[in-house]
DNA sequence: GTAAGTATTGCAACTTATTTGCAGCATATT
DNA sequence: AATATGCTGCAAATAAGTTGCAATACTTAC
């Protein structure tokens, strides 16, 4: 994704599109795995954490980006698909044990499970961990 | 459970029961909702957190409880039921998004994604945020 | 076009939740 | 009892996320 078409893409989901969240955009669009808040930092290098922290937040707000915890210590950060943001449409994470990378399963779709009477669900976080193809018999 | 059955469980699972380490178990069998460290902190109140820390992340080692991370930003601890420890016996849990408690859905069998080629599970956190019975209808 | 108002940003400081180093005490072993 | 191993508390170090605030930048109303 080039700088427009993350700047016509804030633009059309009513975010202003500053300096800032066009470049935090563009990186979260080219990522290959989810990334944390540090991740982002060092990748940009320009920007302060504060910054991308708010920006990060804000943009979850605005379902432009799904925040959720996978097993490690710091919140990962992925691209929504555009306007999709239903518990239907939640889709796993895988997080390897070995490396620390958290996979985007984008093609398995988070089982639904029937809550006990009287639970409403906003959100459901489906993550998995283990071992990941890359490192499938590495010590 | 008294401090006696917390003892003789410990020493069944090849954990040496010391003072610490039975108290902490007992306190956790009667625990209503999955606790954080803090919250065993201030329930005991005479152990270390460093003690229960590391009392913890043993019990876990050796499956005597299952840590999990919820929607907050605590890891959260629970007894596992004996021996029980496979994937397909894990449960949900359902983080309440207005009391901020985890709930331990026993019932809840964590339904099974079909991993793509080459991933291999050791371990699925299924948790499902929202609004608990006793939150519902709260402003 | 310019002043007033609002939004965005960077810096630094703070909070929270672990996590580790280490020295002292306890327990087990020889 | 002397040694070795393990357990504990205290304090300090990390790590990640958050907030306050002053400096900029951007908008909008004259």
């Amino acid at each position: 994704m080039d700088y427009n078409e993350a700047k016509s893409t804030l633009s059309a989901r009513k975010v202003k599109p500053t300096a800032n969240r066009i470049i935090i955009y563009k990186v979260l669009s080219e990522a290959t795995h989810p990334v944390s808040l540090t991740d982002l930092e060092i990748a940009i290098g320009t920007i302060d954490k504060a910054s991308i922290f708010r920006t990060l937040t804000m943009f979850a707000d605005h379902d432009l980006v799904h925040a959720f915890m996978d097993g490690s210590k710091s919140m990962k950060y992925e691209l929504c698909v555009a306007g999709v943001h239903t518990i239907g449409d939640m889709h796993a994470h895988f997080y390897c044990e070995k490396c620390l990378k958290t996979y985007c399963l984008e093609d398995v779709r988070v089982p639904q499970a029937n809550l006990p009477e009287g639970f409403t669900a906003h959100d459901v976080n489906y993550v998995v961990k283990g071992i990941c193809p890359d490192c499938q018999g590495k010590l």
